[in-house]
Formats: C-alpha cells, sequence, structure tokens
DNA sequence: AACCAGGACACAA
DNA sequence: TTGTGTCATGGT
C-alpha cells in the first residue's frame, strides 16, 4: 500500500549539493538541510550522512533500486578520480568538487531539459522545466500533507502541446524544437530505450536526429542519460576554460577540442568535464 | 543598462 | 570549413 517509506544508502563521498546542483538535472530544491525532487514519478527526498545517504519517498514498493540507480551509489567515486590527468586545473577542480558525482537519468527528461537549456541559465532552465511539470506532468506520488509534485512530462503529452502553450513555459524559440522531438519521440522514429544499447558514436547520431539537438545537447544526454563515459560535452564554459586552460594563445576548433578532451582526460573524460564545468563555474563564488 | 546564458540552425563567404 | 545573424527571455 502506499505509504512513507525510508532508508538510506551506503556511499563513499558523495556531496549532493555538488551533484545535485551541478547543472545535469534541474529538478532539486534545497529544504530544510537537505534535497528534494521527483524522481522516476515519486518524490524523493535526500538528506547527506556520514558514508550514507539518507532517502525518503511515498509509494507501493520495498526495492529502492530505481534510486540507487538514479544516484548511482555503486560507483566507486575514487578510482574514477584516479584516472583524471594530472595537472594545475584538474587538481584544483577535484579539491573544490569533492563529492561531485555524476547521475544516472531518465532519457526523456534528459533529453528534453537539455533542449530547453540552450543559451539559458541554470536557475531559467529549473523554471521552465518547473513550469513544464506543473502544468503538463502527471501528480508525483507524495505524502499528502506536502505541496503537489509533478513528474516530467512524457514525450506523447508534450507531442499533443500546442507551440502557444508551450511558449506560454518561458522556452521562447525552443519550444519548436520541444515540440518536433517530443512528437519524434512519441511515434517511436528516435527509440530513446534503445539507445542505450548502441555504441557512443551511433547512440549520439540518433540524438542527433532530433530537431534542436546538436553536438553538446546530445553529448549531455549521453552521459548524464546513458552513462557513455567518454560523452564530453563542450558548452560556453568548458570552451572558455580549455581554451584558457591548455591552449594559451591558440585557437583550436571545435573538432580539435574534441579530439583533446578524449586523448588527455582519459577513459572517464566525461566524469572529469563535469568536475571541471562545475569547478569553473563556481569557484569565484 | 548593456551583456550574456550548459546552442542550434540557416546561410554567407 | 569558418563566420555571422537570429531565435526569446530574464539574471547579473
Amino acid at each position: 500500500m502506499k505509504a512513507p517509506r525510508e532508508t538510506s544508502f551506503p556511499v563513499e563521498s558523495f556531496d549532493l549539493g555538488a551533484t545535485l546542483a551541478s547543472g545535469q538535472a534541474f529538478r532539486w530544491m534545497p529544504v530544510n538541510e537537505g534535497w528534494e525532487g521527483v524522481v522516476a514519478a515519486r518524490w524523493v527526498r535526500l538528506e547527506g550522512g556520514l558514508g550514507k545517504i539518507h532517502a525518503q519517498s511515498f509509494g507501493d514498493f520495498s526495492d529502492w533500486t530505481w534510486l540507487s540507480e538514479y544516484l548511482q551509489t555503486q560507483v566507486n567515486l575514487r578510482e574514477i578520480i584516479q584516472t583524471f590527468p594530472r595537472d594545475s586545473s584538474m587538481d584544483a577542480a577535484v579539491a573544490h568538487c569533492a563529492g561531485l558525482r555524476l547521475l544516472r537519468q531518465d532519457p526523456w527528461e534528459c533529453l528534453a531539459s537539455f533542449i530547453l537549456s540552450s543559451s539559458k541559465q541554470i536557475v531559467q532552465i529549473q523554471q521552465i522545466v518547473g513550469l513544464l511539470c506543473e502544468r503538463y506532468g502527471e501528480r508525483a506520488q507524495a505524502p499528502e500533507a506536502r505541496s503537489p509534485m509533478f513528474a516530467f512530462p512524457a514525450a506523447p503529452r508534450l507531442a499533443q502541446c500546442s507551440e502557444a502553450e508551450l511558449r506560454a513555459c518561458k522556452m521562447g524559440f525552443r519550444a519548436p524544437y520541444l515540440a518536433g522531438s517530443a512528437a519524434m519521440v512519441a511515434r517511436g522514429e528516435v527509440d530513446l530505450a534503445g539507445i542505450a544499447k548502441l555504441d557512443v558514436e551511433s547512440a549520439r547520431a540518433q540524438l542527433l536526429r532530433l530537431p534542436g539537438v546538436g553536438r553538446k545537447i546530445a553529448d549531455c544526454v549521453l552521459l548524464f542519460a546513458y552513462g557513455f563515459p567518454s560523452a564530453f560535452p563542450i558548452d560556453v564554459w568548458i570552451m572558455k576554460g580549455l581554451k584558457q586552460l591548455y591552449f594559451p594563445r591558440k585557437r583550436p576548433n571545435l573538432k580539435r577540442l574534441h579530439k583533446f578532451s578524449q586523448t588527455y582526460f582519459g577513459p572517464h573524460s566525461g566524469y572529469a568535464q563535469q568536475y571541471l564545468f562545475h569547478y569553473l563555474r563556481t569557484k569565484d563564488a
């Protein structure tokens, strides 16, 4: 029966704040020394502890795999960080981002969120995604006492929305992109579940068929939803950072930077990218 | 008050 | 291939 549930995951070095607010997911809010959001259509509250994460949710279930999978609690972070190159920038990033981890998100929510992310600040992406969920998402399972929470709207639901309805969620010129991608996914023209079985290049090629999805957004989805370790999203921050830190007084093009990312940062370049991104974005704050 | 934001796209040269 | 304008909205 539906009821409040709680558990705790043993984890070594997991910083919820750095992880949930580092621009990979957009639905987490800090609430009373913890973090609250929606995962798999369920309300979730997380609190960090010593060597563990305490989790609360609500519903009819006893297996927490859906959440441990999302949080990737089984990943040995130390082993990953050991594969990073040792230079002054990466050392600083690792020191600054202790406990930062990559999540494993739902492909559609991740894809749609990043279609909305183009040329937007993270706070605005959160606002747009929030509106979209409130207006078109299914009611999430949550305790009665709390304010209603909503799941991220499925592709078929968003495919039904008019462009005006989407624009009313403040997404501007991204509306036709989201509508078009939702339609293709809803029709099965792009098989999001099937992408998980492909190699990185084939997976990226599938995502690139979607309107509003270019190399950067495709790489975000490959990394944050499918867990391809070599996906290396190059946004404006990473672009400036790479040029400044590794190519002073040169003008490398995008292709060159992507090649560099694959040869220099090791087998978990995507992870290294997230460390650099979070470091560059928050070091002066 | 300008400047810019986890870009993509069409089109020019 | 590289460069530019455009798209919509709002934070800093």
